[in-house]
DNA sequence: ACTTGACCTACGTTG
DNA sequence: TAGGTCAAGT
């Protein structure tokens, strides 16, 4: 194996293998390739087995790649059984086998943040909890938060400093009673029950500190207690570890990330080898100083300083905009002009944002200049309600115990079946001491109306249906039988709305991703698919080979790189958001390391003077986020395209806000008068090829109407006809 | 039991 | 803007 194209630092943290190993690898350093040769390393030098190699990543995507990598560096050898994943994906995989241990069955459900919400909500409206100021929403997170330090429901209400906190962790006592009551657990209980599992069976520990005999963590700094206690528990014993980080670029402590794991690491394991990647083989000299600038500020760091051998390179352009539309602008037409000079394809460009709103703005500017792009995270396709009730049948059918899915379609589509019928279900269902799936098996006997009880029998019948062919067929037949039997194409299509077509495009597309999961995985079952959609991150679902601009939030953007990056919204209050306290401040500076970092050529940092909430028409003045001016003024280029004439005098307020409403009608109204002198641009006619995300390339054969309603008829490879509502369709034209 | 419309609140990042 | 909630009407 050739360790040459390692540099020495690199080299020598690869072939440490004798000792815990801390690696400090700063912000383009190559810490993946250092990952991906340790474990080809230790395979190839025959110091462990493939299959007794443990590696956390933070997506599933990175783990895909890693075993891409480390298979590349060692062809000779089948890499496909090391374990590789997330810490909730491999926590969920070992908890599918230990379940009857911890209580549970191996089909349990992973409730989502949504699913717990509702969870919540109905317990809140079931004990008819009414505490001011505290909605399901904020007791979610802060369970979240309680589960993270370890916090049972009892050591809440123990320490309860009033009223109001008693209430809750009593409301935490109920949720986790009916998340065992579900079979079900949340994300916090996905790293919390392997604990539990290793600590309560010895054995059990001993069998996994057998099979990860190596155990490596990437974005250590990242890490939450419960995540460092998994790692501690199968590794201390062996002491066969390696962790990669870099305490600049820790940014999830909101959720529990906790730097001070690296200091613990050093503490807790023995003779721990420190291993430091300062050089940067990514970006700009310009670049490294920029994001240093403001990373130095932060008090509580290892004290560090990447260097590279690269270009001096481009200054930081920094643009201060009208508004949000006019930012939005101006970036488009900069990744434009640049396409020529810096970085012809679209994928070398990306936007980061503080906040996941503010892509819309990005996204009208797009689609008005027919660039494409890809938005990254968001409103997640499984988060959409016309796929979360079909999964939710599908989840109801693997674990007839889930109670949040029982609930989500007991009624959908309607059957008649309302909140006093329900209600009757679910006490039988408690008095039968099990779930309200098994008062079905009572329909008769229950006090309910004729009309109710044909639908519940119904239901029951459907279910069963299904339920018969968990054994014997794919995934994917069941998913179709499902939506058939629902007759849901007609459910969305009947209705001629735009919003319900949009809809039965994303089922027929939630079809199509259960045949491409069942095509890759042909032995899979129901409940890999449902696991697999669950722990999915932002990231996993981004197609990058696409030749696309990609927006996403600056937390996204982790571990990522673009020869361009813009990041926009540098105002105070949004990017940095939280300005109340030192800690927080230090973890927005660290994001935007981490965002400028991104970057090998060039930044652009762009902030609004105005800024719009919520869609209305009323806007907020910004301020300059005081990153831009901790960046030495040499290294920045002040770009003083203007779009608009200020009045500087205008600091009245109410004054501000008229120039922003007549320069948005002015706007408005240019844009309507451009569009209806070229004669339907953007409009499609018969004969365009056009691409989809889902059908790929098609041929326009048919157009009905104009603008954002026509009705198009698309040919797509493969002789697929399909009718799309232009504005729906998301299509991109070829030719 | 379901539909409609008025009203209210929310834009903090993720598995 | 948009999604949720509540009350009134069907």
């Amino acid at each position: 194996m050739n360790l040459t194209e390692l540099n020495n630092e690199q080299r020598d943290a690869v072939i440490e293998t004798k000792y815990p190993v801390l690696i400090f690898a700063g912000a383009g350093s190559g810490k993946t390739r250092v990952l991906a040769h340790k474990i080809a390393h230790l395979i190839n030098e025959q110091l462990f087995q493939p299959q007794n190699v443990l590696a956390v990543t933070f997506t599933n995507k990175a783990a895909k790649e890693m075993k891409i990598r480390v298979q590349s560096i060692l062809p000779q050898i089948d890499v496909r059984s090391m374990n590789v994943g997330t810490f909730h994906s491999i926590a969920a995989r070992i908890l599918r086998h230990e379940a009857k241990y911890l209580g549970f069955t191996s089909a349990f459900s992973i409730y989502d943040t949504d699913d717990s919400q509702k969870l919540i909500k109905d317990i809140m409206n079931e004990h008819q909890v009414n505490i001011d100021g505290v909605n399901p929403k904020s007791i979610r997170s802060f369970i979240s938060k309680m589960k993270n330090k370890f916090n049972k429901p009892e050591d809440v209400q123990a320490s309860a400093i009033n009223n109001k906190i008693n209430q809750i962790s009593e409301i935490y006592r109920i949720y986790q009673e009916k998340l065992i009551s579900s079979n079900a657990m949340d994300f916090d209980d996905l790293l919390l029950y392997p604990i539990d599992l290793f600590v309560k069976f010895p054995e059990r520990l001993q069998y996994y500190q057998k099979l990860f005999q190596y155990v490596l963590v990437d974005e250590y700094q990242d890490t939450n207690k419960p995540q460092f206690e998994f790692i501690r528990l199968l590794a201390f014993k062996h002491q066969n570890v390696t962790v990669v980080g870099d305490d600049d670029q820790s940014i999830y402590g909101w959720r529990g990330a906790d730097i001070q794991n690296i200091l613990n690491f050093e503490n807790i394991f023995s003779k721990v080898k420190i291993f430091k990647l300062e050089q940067n083989y990514r970006s700009t000299q310009n670049i490294l100083q920029a994001a240093h600038s403001v990373v130095e500020q932060n008090t509580d760091r290892a004290e560090k300083k990447l260097w590279t051998n690269n270009d001096v390179g481009d200054k930081i352009s920094v643009f201060e905009a009208f508004d949000e539309r006019d930012e939005a602008k101006y970036i488009v037409s900069n990744i434009q002009k640049l396409r020529n000079r810096i970085a012809n394809s679209f994928t070398d460009y990306a936007i980061l944002y503080r906040t996941n709103a503010q892509s819309r703005a990005f996204e009208e500017s797009f689609i008005q200049q027919g660039i494409p792009y890809t938005i990254v995270g968001g409103t997640k396709f499984y988060a959409r309600k016309e796929i979360k009730d079909i999964l939710a049948y599908l989840r109801l059918l693997v674990n007839e115990k889930d109670e949040v899915s029982f609930n989500r379609i007991i009624n959908f589509p309607t059957r008649g079946i309302g909140g006093t019928t329900l209600e009757k279900i679910k006490y039988r269902g408690s008095q039968l001491g099990g779930s309200s799936w098994d008062a079905l098996d009572g329909i008769e006997s229950l006090e309910i109306r004729a009309q109710q009880k044909k639908s519940l029998f119904q239901f029951k019948g459907l279910l069963e249906k299904l339920k018969s062919m968990l054994s014997s067929h794919s995934p994917f037949d069941i998913a179709k039988m499902l939506i058939q039997e629902l007759h849901l194409e007609n459910y969305y299509t009947s209705q001629n709305s735009p919003e319900d077509a949009d809809r039965w495009n994303n089922i027929e597309e939630l079809l199509l991703g259960i045949q491409t999961f069942c095509d890759d995985k042909p032995e899979a079952v129901l409940s890999d698919f449902l696991e697999n959609v669950s722990l999915q991150t932002d990231i996993d679902n981004w197609n990058d080979s696409e030749n696309s601009v990609t927006l996403m939030t600056l937390h996204s953007a982790k571990g990522l790189e673009f020869p361009v990056v813009f990041i926009a919204g540098l105002e105070e209050g949004l990017f940095p958001m939280w300005m109340d306290d030192e800690r927080n401040m230090d973890e927005e500076r660290r994001l935007f390391y981490v965002g400028v970092t991104r970057a090998m050529k060039k930044v652009f940092l762009t902030h609004a003077k105005f800024r719009r909430r919520y869609g209305g028409d009323s806007a907020i003045p910004m301020l300059k986020s005081e990153f831009i001016d901790l960046i030495p003024e040499d290294l920045l280029l002040l770009d003083s395209t203007k779009r608009k004439q200020w009045d500087t005098s205008a600091n009245d307020y109410r004054k501000r806000i008229e120039e922003i409403r007549s320069y948005a009608k002015a706007e408005s109204a240019s844009a309507a008068s451009k569009q209806s002198t070229s004669a339907g641009n953007g409009d499609y006619q018969t004969g365009q090829i056009v691409q989809h995300k889902l059908w790929g390339k098609g041929k326009v054969i048919d157009v009905e109407g104009i603008g954002e309603k026509a009705k198009l008829t698309i040919l797509f490879a493969g002789n697929v006809n399909k009718k799309l509502i232009a504005g729906y369709a998301n299509l991109k034209v070829i030719s």
